[in-house]
DNA sequence: AAGTGGTCTAGACCACATG
DNA sequence: ATGTGGTCTAGACCACTTT
């Protein structure tokens, strides 16, 4: 374990533990530091670290403050896994629609930067929150990287699998959001009436190599969707 | 110029001055050390801004590489300004449909950390991209932060005003993001037909020292509103 | 084994905020 | 003036990847 991630670890959870809120002070450098007892570089990276993830802000001269909490039932839209921990507070479900090898288009191909007849694993999934319709999802994972999947592993959380199970490690991921009109099939699938809105965000997932290895276009129910993001500006 | 920024602005320019795509490899660690005469840390720190940035990503042992650019067109979610920057190869225009002071209802009261009787500015624009409707925004600013506010200054960027003139330091942000079918009077600003779906973004932006200072909300046209987001894991 | 990125330290010094 | 956060350094050591 990291020394700066555990101490970022312990002040988060004391943040959490003693249920500070909005704009309480945290002890100052120093003493944390001594609390610690690490150098004053490792506690400042735990300090970034926690900043970035949008738990304290720092003012210079002043202090280190506890951040808002994000409304319970969003989406965190910046973290890269799925979204099993927004929703843990909710009961999570997963209708397996479709569970295939296949090669890819030349589309899919080329933005997984497959090699030529390189295959793919194509799935098709419902998610449901409380039994309502979250999302319908479509993605492609690369056989190379992702050997093998089946039915009872994408019925749960595929990250959870791909990180402890694979141990792959995730490095970064570009999302493309935007919002339209459902198409008909879509529609039903996501038990809305015809011409309903849908909000649609295609995702690429990359290894911490820089190799891309999933590609998914997920579609929400936009009565179900909230989705959250913070910001920081350092 | 902090040291590690300028670092960072000049290894950025050099990927773009050299066109350099997804995957490039960098030069490695020292060589950027004596290249550009820095300490260790202080290299380190400009490749974490980038790499945060979403420009490289670092594989450790193997190197540092040039990252996707995002597809024209798309507006960055994270980023704490509006999208001037994002759509810098449109036309962009603004029309002020409304500007005044008043006392803040409850709700925008409570977010903004209002005083009682404290007094914000209300601003209702549309943005235009391209002579079409991007999208229609209505704000609240806190007129103790940003004490005064004019029909020209919001015909332009506001946040480049309270930035340069103002020299208002902005902290970070919160952003909540729902899709939902256009009231009939919203549909109509946006000049879409009755029914049509809309992309709700609310936000609440901080100063750097943890104050609220604006509250907004921002709905657009969802035929010209196509947003990216980059994600990192560390 | 060699090279590359990543962590950690102790300490100097700088910039900002508050009393 | 003091205390607070922020930057920067030189150098030791660790972890991972490549050859």
């Amino acid at each position: 374990m990291l020394k700066y991630q555990e101490v970022a670890d312990r002040i988060e959870l004391a943040i959490k533990d003693k249920k500070l809120s909005q704009g309480t002070r945290l002890p100052s450098l120093n003493e944390l530091i001594s609390k610690y007892d690490v150098s004053k570089t490792t506690l400042v990276k735990a300090l970034t670290t926690l900043e970035d993830k949008g738990v304290i802000y720092q003012v210079q001269g002043s202090g280190i403050f506890v951040r808002r909490q994000k409304r319970d039932g969003y989406i965190a839209l910046m973290t890269n896994m799925g979204f099993t921990k927004d929703l843990e507070n909710n009961k999570l479900s997963t209708k397996v629609i479709d569970l295939k090898i296949e090669t890819p288009s030349a589309e899919v191909a080329r933005e997984l930067n497959c090699a030529p007849g390189e295959e793919v694993y194509f799935i098709k999934r419902i998610r449901y929150v409380d039994n309502n319709v979250l999302c319908i999802e479509q993605s492609y994972f690369r056989k190379k990287i992702v050997p093998y999947l089946n039915k009872e592993i994408i019925s749960e959380s595929i990250f959870n699998y791909l990180t402890e199970v694979l141990k792959l490690k995730i490095g970064f991921s570009d999302k493309y959001l935007r919002t339209d009109i459902l198409k008909k099939t879509e529609a039903k699938l996501l038990e809305l009436p015809n011409n309903s809105p849908g909000l649609y965000i295609d995702e690429l997932f990359y290894t911490a190599s820089g190799e891309p290895f999933d590609l998914s276009q997920t579609i929400y129910n936009y009565k179900h969707a909230n989705f959250f993001i913070q910001s920081g500006q350092k």
